[in-house]
DNA sequence: GTCTATAAAAAGATAGAC
DNA sequence: GTCTATCTTTTTATAGAC
């Protein structure tokens, strides 16, 4: 059953949904740099170079906005998962991918990454609920990833949801300085951090140096 | 040279100081539910049980209050970095005892640190620079243990700045989760965290299992 | 110290002309 | 589609009585 909501972008033509992508991102910026509710409407429109009627006709309301950035990620971060479940391989290689591909996108899209960090707390109704829920997915794909490999003998007998979450916050933690220009690109940190986590939960020691 | 700012709590008596550590505990919880911009000051005389008057009289600004949240997590922080500092020992030693005290931190005050970590960028002006300085300093102090070990052997030849925020991320993204009533302590998580941490550092391998 | 009343500005959102 | 004008609510903060 299709969506009776008028503001449905998938309804929309071609046009008017890459309009509405540039003001994600052009407000995406803003809201990194100020917060969402420190970001006023007006600014939202100085911004993109709309009034108020023309923004609110591509944005229906501040809090759709807001739930369209966390989607532009997730969108990504789900994606980049997908193609680990597909590349398949030994544990310890799908999270080294995972954290590719999670670097990856925090350093492609920092400041959507910025307030999806900071501002999930301001969605509310359904939209929070969703976003819980593909949030707890993702988060429920690395804890397969270490179960498995505890499985297989891989790494050592640990507790795959702390250790899951030892994992998520070294990687996702590097919104704050992982940015398009740093000196470092998002392959430069995932390679260290990959050879710090996996070296830290195998079961065997590697040979020396 | 004493500030001259009327709303300094040094200068003020020990009641009016223990009244006005009451509203920034309480307020903290309002802030890290809801965020600092979307609680009203409404609201914060509503959970203080005060009047305006009376909540101004005690906070000087919102901002103020905002600050005297991050200050009370920071000063708690640093004290823990102190005495690390103090305690000396091997680097793998004191990044360990640097993880309890800072996981100690987050689990004895989750809305401080919550707001602490999600509104550092609504202080501003001297607040801001002071605030920053503060921290960098602690990241600092985790950077030093790091390159130590790295200077002894203890520790394979790593970017101490990278790992550290490594660590940094591992340790602080608890915030999310670790509060008290949850299954685990702060010492339950430092211990595995440290686990990983340390062997994924460390430049000879250990004896297997 | 604490209250109530009020100010003064800004917020998000909508209406209706074009 | 886009603009301007406006509505309604809420915001932080202050004044002045008690």
């Amino acid at each position: 059953m299709p969506r009776a909501d008028a503001s449905d972008p998938s309804r929309r033509s071609p046009k008017w949904q890459a309009r509405r992508e540039a003001i994600i991102d052009t407000s995406a910026r803003l809201f990194a740099s100020q917060g969402y509710h420190a970001t006023g409407i007006n600014e939202l429109c100085d911004a993109n170079d709309l009034g108020k009627g023309a923004l609110y006709h591509y944005i229906g309301s501040k809090e759709g906005l807001l739930a369209a950035i966390h989607d532009r990620v997730m969108d990504e971060v789900m994606q980049g998962a997908e193609r680990v479940a597909e590349a398949g391989g030994a544990p310890s290689a799908q999270l080294e991918m995972l954290g590719d591909e999670l670097l990856e996108v925090i350093h492609r899209y920092p400041d959507h990454v910025w307030v999806f960090l900071h501002e999930f707390p301001a969605l509310t109704g359904e939209r929070a609920a969703s976003f819980r829920e593909r949030r707890r997915s993702y988060e429920q794909r690395v804890e397969a990833v270490l179960r498995a490999g505890v499985a297989s003998g891989e790494f050592r007998d640990l507790d795959p949801w702390l250790t899951a979450r030892a994992w998520l916050g070294m990687h996702n933690y590097t919104y704050l300085w992982l940015k398009p220009g740093h000196r470092l690109s998002a392959r430069d940190v995932a390679k260290p951090f990959a050879e710090i986590f996996i070296r830290g939960i195998q079961s065997k020691p590697q040979g020396a140096e």
